[in-house]
DNA sequence: AAGACTAGTAATCGACTGATAACATGTCAA
DNA sequence: TTGACATGTTATCAGTCGATTACTAGTCTT
């Protein structure tokens, strides 16, 4: 029969980037546990086993996703370490690092994939993978600013802080709470306002 | 027939503790959506319909081990409060609360269980629940020290920290990787060792 | 000892999961 | 245009999930 609409089909690798989008969304809301096959595969628009198919299964995809989202994450501290090189023990240089995670808090979805992956160390195959990536994340902040291990300690520390206070869903639930109110000014400053009134 | 060894049967009360602690067990290990009642159920020795129906549901069982947990966890930090009352913007009064948190790394499934909670936000039921043990905890270290909001933030952001190595699994790990192991005796301090060599 | 209550289990259900196999359709080179 | 290959889908499966029902056995009161 002839279809009215001409579908052209896409690559397989422009498809595999709307499945891996997909998937970011899908594990960064639900976790690797909470997240079905199908459920990414509805949010990409596909069918489940051609998601299945194309990662090998479950836990490679999310492998995979998470391997993006770090590798982002990590890209977007990279213009910073220079200037926190200058003078690592002080304050100051630290703080346009913040500047970078409210670049990261736009697209929240990495930090919360990251925060899911590293809860994830019982599963073994996730696990090394998130300590791996935790290991590379801690050396290239200490070899690229020169900071001791308490001033990379409390960077990560922040850091994680933020993706707890994420994961929570504290920012668009702050306005209910005068308490969570003043920790999430206090942690995510002013980048809040503009972040949390996204939804 | 005559059974030839007397089982005593236990009360309602009894059994609803070793099933709590085999549920808080196993979430620990595997987080909310990856334990089955099935496999709590084993745990403790029990039928998975009685779980289920001992506490209503799985996220009622879940509500309950998180309460508990968190309970324990503010419960530990409470003797310290008022040392460092007295002199809250000072580092050295805050060192002893260290001390509380190594005594909540022998039993780190409390630690587990919170971080699991804490990251299940998108669950509407354990997210609402998440979010107001955070009020409280920040509450309760606002009001009891009379810390600046900062000081607070610092605090949780640390122990934030320590949960998420925790659930990677970074302490039993250390040893095969120079970068996590600096990164973990910088977190945890000396009370890694006894804590790490517990498998 | 008889009844009432408590502490459990076995059996079973419908829904869902990740994965596989078989099949269909679009695209491009020769 | 035809065949090879890439891009998908439908159908299906065995296993697992949380939950319900119906049943059994221990315990306590009178």
């Amino acid at each position: 029969m002839a279809s009215p609409v001409k579908q052209t089909r896409m690559s397989a690798t422009e498809r595999r980037e709307l499945v891996l989008a997909a998937a970011s969304r899908a594990f960064a809301r639900d976790g690797y546990h909470g997240t079905s096959t199908d459920a990414v595969a509805r949010e990409a628009g596909v069918s489940q086993p051609y998601v299945v198919r194309m990662f090998g299964s479950k836990s490679r995809l999310f492998a995979d996703v998470f391997d993006r989202a770090m590798r982002r994450i990590m890209d977007t501290f990279e213009p910073y370490f220079d200037d926190v090189a200058a003078a690592p023990e002080n304050d100051e240089p630290w703080l346009p690092m913040g500047i970078a995670y409210a670049e990261l808090l736009e697209d929240r979805d990495l930090l919360l994939v990251m925060m899911h992956g590293f809860t994830s160390g019982a599963n073994p195959e996730i696990g090394a993978l998130a300590r791996d990536w935790m290991s590379r994340l801690y050396t290239q902040i200490r070899t690229r600013t020169g900071c001791s291990p308490e001033r990379a300690r409390i960077f990560i520390a922040n850091g994680m802080l933020l993706n707890t206070l994420l994961a929570m869903q504290v920012p668009e639930h702050a306005g209910q709470d005068p308490a969570l109110e003043e920790l999430a000014v206090c942690a995510f400053g002013s980048t809040l306002d503009a972040a949390g009134s996204e939804n």
